[in-house]
RNA sequence: CCAGCUGGCCGGGCGGCCGCUGCCGGGGUUGCAGGCUUUGCGGCCGAAGCACCCGGUGGAGGAAAGUCCGGGCUCCAGGGAUCAACGGUGGCGGCUAACGGCCGCCGGGGGUGACCCCAGGGAAAGUGCCACAGAAAACAGACCGCCGGAGCGGGGCAACCCGCAAAGGCAAGGGUGAAACGGUGCGGUAAGAGCGCACCGCGUCUCCGGCAACGGAGGCGGCACGGCAAACCCCACCGGGAGCAAGACCGAAUAGGGGCGGCACGAUGCCGGGGCGACCCGGUAUCAGGCGAGAUCCAGGCCGCCGCCCGGGUUGGUUGCUCGAGGCUCGGAGCGAUCCGCGCCCAAGAUGAAUGGCCGUCGCGGAGGGGCAACUCUCCAGACAGAACCCGGCUUACAGGCCGGCUGGCAAA
RNA sequence: UGCAGGGUGGAGCAGUCCGGUCAGCUCGCGUGGUUCAUACCCAUGAGGUCGCCGGUUCGAAUCCGGCCCCUGCUA
């Protein structure tokens, strides 16, 4: 709740570089994965075959099903996840990576600090190597 | 003032930090692309492309929704006419590019009223259905009943009285049903009945008003016409199919397909070639034949046509893509929908899909507290919902608010 | 994005075209019987707003219109 000295504003902060082929989002599904109660994310470094640029950044794919809710609610989820992978993309995501964020309900409500906070530790969780951590699942609130 | 009806409109404002995307202008050293040069490494050029940087500017809705109608646009079906089949619409007149939409009017129903609702053509063209109940459910018919009284029985001296009751007449009353072959009243009658009369309803004819739906008046008929067409159907009108994932271009890749079956592969003339020759091959013309979407016809076209099966490839980019039945002001015509004229304006174009994320503040609404009051404090709420080729409608969802008109009631003048 | 099909007891389905007799079938469930006991079997019973809201009709699961949900197909 003391989030008035923040004034809800982020240091300069590139945009966010997304996925766009779906043979992509299959490919990253294979990755680590890690699940909060607002999103899944999964991870998975980028392979040297497909790289047209050398690794210039991260790159983020969002899916929001239809599950989840009306147009509405799922253009609004996926901009929040967007603009919280903005906050801290620089600091936290490596720039050779593949990042999915599987949207779940309660991003739509959830405090954005709280979502910031997640996304953080899903990040961090999401790099260490394989056989500790995966498929963990988040119990915090 | 209270209660209500109705038409139109809005769908928070301002600000801070950080972002996305279209367009315009400037830069563009290094990078990509381009041009020139060199055997090559490399060098040079210009600022006309991209990335990137700076500045400016635009950026969701009244329903963007549901996909229920109508169009534009694109491709496909070879053109036209008539019919059939199928689907849709359904009072009349108008508006419109068109509509199943809108406006006005008519008819019916509801409401004290403003006003609201109605798929609202045809049931004497035909077919079909009307369960249960009821006597009877559709050219009528008669259960109880009413009238009638041949005759029979009993009583009485008799007149006569009491009881039973056939033929025949009737459809008023009872009862059933959603619906019972006009309704109410008076006359009439043995009892009754449109049997007669009045009013209402119905049918029909004439006249008047109206473009019409229809309305009004009068005459006649004497009831003969039940309901259902969102049952088949009849009548009138309308309708080819698919949809921007349509379609076009560039690039990549694969293929320039294969097999089976059916029907038809005919006749004549001319030309050329081959052959000793019968004849063969090719071209061309006419006729015949065949072929496209259910049939027929007309004009015209094509020369093989039709059906089934198997195999292979692409899921990149550009375009279509936003100036259009477009919006606004003013004036005019019309009751209105709408139309006309002048002027002004350009108003989102994304494509794993932009138009935002976080926060502050003001104003508005509700509840509670303090204060005589102006006012002030706290808490809560702020909906429905996101363009996907574009328009015109319909339907559905929606917190709160603004403006106008009207009705009923109460009070005052 | 465009287009088809379907919602009926707990489950799977009839009935809808042609409206009343209509809400039925199989499995499952409850009770009783049979058996030492269970299954099978026999008898019996409960359980349905026919997806929702209107309309047409005397009468609607059925006919018509509008919404909601599910499934499938579509370069």
């Amino acid at each position: 709740m003391a989030r008035k000295q923040t004034d809800g504003a982020s240091r300069a902060a590139p945009g966010v570089v997304t996925l766009k082929r779906r043979s992509e989002f299959l490919r990253i599904r294979k990755g680590a994965r890690w699940a909060t109660q607002a999103f899944v994310l999964e991870a998975k470094p980028r392979s040297d075959q497909d790289r047209p640029v050398p690794a210039a950044a991260p790159r983020f794919g969002f899916t929001v099903t239809k599950q989840i809710g009306k147009a509405v609610e799922r253009n609004r989820i996926r901009r929040r996840l967007k603009a919280a992978v903005r906050n801290v993309q620089m600091d936290h995501a490596k720039r050779d990576f593949d990042y999915v964020l599987i949207a779940r309900r309660p991003a739509l409500n959830s405090a954005f600090d709280a979502l910031v906070g997640d996304l953080v530790k899903a990040l961090d969780r999401v790099h260490r190597p394989a056989g500790q951590g995966r498929r963990g699942r988040d119990v915090h609130k």
